[in-house]
DNA sequence: GCGGTATGCATACGTTTGTTTGAAACGAAC
DNA sequence: GTTCGTTTCAAACAAACGTATGCATACCGC
């Protein structure tokens, strides 16, 4: 039956890379996994040892691909510039749209990417943090360098935290986004859904004035 | 045994905050619950009926409590300001402080009310997200509306993805603040925590930098 | 005192959980 | 065509899950 070898692997990955974006790691149990691969009970703790190092892989392999897309961006950028100065809306760009999508998974209201890249934050169980949050070393540091040459006045230690603010504001917004349609909106105010390019320019409106916020003079 | 009544019915409820806030609702068991509560395992559906009840009480007591202060705070402002503009920083605060500490829980990192006011964005079971949400209706409108009002070029329609980035910026900040010493911090980065008030003062600055970012002229 | 409602407790129920087992089916090598 | 390592399968495992039951105890108006 299995055409090609780790083909049930893969599949286990890509059914569970989809409900854990839904439910969660803990709101998903092996067996929603493997109904919905269409593989065997034992095939999870056969492939992956324990369900939890399936989801480990779940996130890692979905969160390399985001981040390596955030730097190869990043380095186009910078080729492209040619030692010119990049704009921060650029860097701001370079970082958030990789989170949305990319050639393996373009735009959609189901994007697994999207989701998965949301709830990899929201996760509680701290052996899947740890796995997470590693793979965010190498992207932060780049992005670090890159946001205080681009914004001088920064002082460095503000830009941790903006940073943050910036990722928080990247996952809600995608969240609300992806929700939007089965979400109860408030009404009186009457939001309207952006297309996906309309998100990520109001998103990089929005953290690209808060990043290159004056710090007002203390003392 | 029970000194007052309700005593065990708000034990119950303070032992499943602690735990919700720390391992997510589907990461902890009633048997969990029961224990930390030092109270009889028949006791939460005597008094709660499901676990899910008892979980969107939880939410929904916190949010309350934090919603209400919310609008306190916006009232308390507008009534000090007799008339004259409020300054959006001032409405931001107003936003952002009460999900942190309130006078039945000041500030520490071990604070339930700022745990479980991040945590309620990262359910992802829809029961309770439909609670969670209604409770944030009415802050929505309130605060919708003098934004409108302080940020006087700001399209309407912009406003609720900008609020949204706050929302995300606000839980991103809290939720590292928290984690700050027991998280692997980028080498050659070196974060400095700041305190509590520091860490207000660079969200407010953050978000009312994005919150009142011109939009560019389309067309 | 007494009756009745509200609460506490220990225990058990039926499911579902993650994981394990041992045998069957497979493909490639020889 | 037999052998061997790998993969699939149905079945079973013990443990943990949320919940229900039956009975003891407490409280309160009377």
């Amino acid at each position: 039956m299995p055409v090609r070898h780790g083909a049930t692997r893969d599949t286990i990955l890509d059914a569970a890379e989809q409900l854990f974006s839904e439910r969660g790691f803990e709101g998903i149990s092996t067996r929603d996994i493997v109904k919905a691969a269409g593989v065997n009970l034992g095939a999870i703790n056969y492939h992956f040892g324990t369900k939890e190092r399936l989801g480990v892989e779940v996130y890692v392999r979905c969160l390399a691909r985001v981040n390596r897309n955030r730097i190869a961006r990043l380095d186009a950028l910078e080729a492209a510039g040619g030692g010119r100065e990049l704009s921060l809306a650029q860097v701001v760009e370079a970082f958030v749209r990789p989170a949305m999508a990319d050639e393996k998974e373009p735009v959609s209201s189901g994007s697994n990417l999207m989701r998965l890249a949301c709830r990899c934050f929201q996760e509680p169980n701290p052996e899947l943090r740890k796995f997470i949050e590693e793979q965010f070393t190498e992207v932060a540091l780049r992005f670090h360098s890159v946001i205080l040459k681009v914004v001088p006045d920064l002082p460095a230690g503000e830009l941790f935290w903006r940073m943050n603010f910036l990722i928080g504001a990247l996952n809600r917004g995608q969240e609300i986004w992806l929700r939007f349609d089965r979400m109860p909106r408030p009404q009186g105010i009457d939001p309207v859904k952006p297309d996906f390019e309309g998100l990520i320019q109001r998103l990089v409106l929005f953290a690209t004035a808060g990043l290159s916020a004056k710090c007002p003079i203390v003392g």
